[in-house]
DNA sequence: CTGAAAGCGCTTACAG
DNA sequence: CTGAAAGCGCTTACAG
């Protein structure tokens, strides 16, 4: 069912049937009951392919990538970002890429077939090879990243300190009388190095280890860790692995925040949670958010902003530490 | 830069730029290399529209819609879907609409308006009006509903009975000795109202409460309920409202799952996060989704499949029953 | 107030 | 192996 097809049934001219339909122009009263009627009968619904094709404008889609919308902290961030685009009229593609970089490449090429007007990297998990992921797309659309410091053509990033976050953090953890602090992070990306090398710097001494797996398991390992190392203080690169630590300490015995501090990583709802509920690390995942979708909106506008910007972390604290 | 462009300059027809981009029939070596050339010098990206348009099928595109991506809920049930779908080569537009039938209307209308080949809607908060706004979506494209029972033309659900869930969970509660049961819930929904009627079901004389806000708030809220009604078990519409509910009994100093058994709904990442660990009711969120995937696709493939699929929940016990 | 016609950027028989 | 031309379904000056 095409604008022909209405146009005929009605009785009038396609241009007629568009007028009508956009309410662009003139269309006369007994005209436009026919035009209506015909509608509502057959329920037409205009090709987009052909309305784009002919306006030439764009599709208004933004293509929003991120490896896992499973996960709290990308969740907030796309739920932001999606509330903001849709007031101006842009829609969201979703796509979630797992951590491969083939996987990426293939939604990257999937966005840009489709013709997406931007695409937004969530997570600084898009920076595969010092981000010529990033560069590559970037000569085709404006790309953004969330939480990582890229420069390049085309390339707009807003990030948080990590590096800084953690080593202040830990810091202040020797300032309470920590002695033996840890380290814990489950997958190796830009950021987590980031983080890592922010507790190197407080602490030459500091056992960093690499922790993975689901809730239970990452309990368990801790477990083992802790008899190793006997550490009075963990730094975790996220709240899970934190809320595992706690979950691990409370079996063995380990008051918290008494003989073992607790310091999470995203503040997400799980910290609120616990018992004792948990210190974390905000790295501003709204506020990164926003600042894109509102660098995005000044880009297309034509307007000027900073290609890097850079936002403060706050530690929360609650009582795990 | 379009097609034309790149065909000047390689000194060839668009004819044979199309079939060398498309891998569609013969092109000369020198003519491909020339070609390659040229489109690797200037960065082209054929128009979807147009490319749509010409071959005369579809975007590719699926709307998903729910209410609110920040939730794990959703997120898991997103995740799911846009996996699966993705392997076929259909891209997700996501819209949030939070829960007023306008922000519902804007969503249907901008997803119709890019010509999405279906909307899948997650969860029964869409089922406004008894499902009136699915049955108008319904007259333009295949609609899918995840959690919800409609019967309609064009119209396919996945649910699981959380009736039938919450009302054995509450017979199994009374069971184990539990004489003053509780219902907690925060929105109303066709999904809460099923629930409550579950509780009702199983227990006469339990007492439903509506209560919401932020964590602290609900656990604070649940202090007062405490006081006034002193429950011996609680049975929540999620897991959220069970953590905050499990928070307050601590500060109460009630033990759980002596005085009081506590069970959650959704089997979230949070019911394991908590001490205790939450029991919680699992209504397959994942299954759905996959489900509804599968039927999707068999839609599109001229497969038969039933409308109205039907799954069964899962008790998950843990340390709070 | 309405219609004929050109044009948007591709694909695809068809002819050579 | 390559090109001319029609056609996909709209919008939009332009003429009336």
């Amino acid at each position: 069912m095409n604008i022909y097809d209405i146009a005929k049934k009605a009785d009038v001219s396609i241009a007629t049937v568009s007028r009508y339909i956009n309410k662009s122009g003139y269309v006369g009263k007994k005209t436009a009951e026919k035009i209506e009627s015909v509608i509502s009968h057959v329920g037409y619904t205009p090709s987009a392919a052909a309305k784009t094709l002919s306006k030439g404008g764009s599709f208004k889609l933004i293509g929003l990538v991120c490896c896992n919308i499973d996960d709290l902290y990308y969740a907030k961030s796309v739920s932001v970002l999606e509330k903001r685009l849709k007031i101006y009229g842009y829609d969201i593609i979703l796509s979630c890429t797992g951590e491969s970089i083939e996987e990426k490449e293939t939604s990257i090429n999937m966005l840009l077939s489709k013709n997406a007007d931007a695409i937004i990297f969530i997570g600084s998990v898009f920076m595969d090879g010092s981000g010529a992921l990033l560069k590559t797309a970037a000569k085709h659309v404006p790309c953004f990243i969330i939480n990582a410091l890229v420069r390049g053509e085309n390339i707009y990033c807003a990030y948080c300190d990590d590096r800084a976050a953690v080593r202040e953090t830990t810091q202040k953890l020797s300032e309470r009388g920590c002695r033996y602090p840890m380290f814990l992070y489950d997958v190796e990306t830009y950021g987590s190095e980031k983080k890592r090398l922010g507790f190197s710097d407080a602490c030459r001494n500091g056992h960093i280890e690499k922790i993975s797996g689901g809730f239970e398991e990452i309990s368990a390992a801790f477990g083992k860790l802790y008899d190793e190392f006997a550490p009075d203080a963990v730094v975790c690169s996220n709240d899970v692995i934190a809320a595992a630590v706690l979950n691990c300490a409370k079996k063995l015995g380990v008051p918290v925040p008494e003989k073992l501090k607790i310091v999470g990583h995203n503040n997400s709802l799980i910290s609120s949670c616990t018992a004792p509920s948990l210190t974390s690390i905000d790295n501003g995942a709204e506020e990164l958010s926003s600042i894109t979708a509102n660098n995005l909106l000044k880009l297309f506008n034509g307007e000027k902003f900073d290609a890097a910007i850079k936002i403060d972390y706050k530690l929360i604290e609650r009582e795990s530490f």
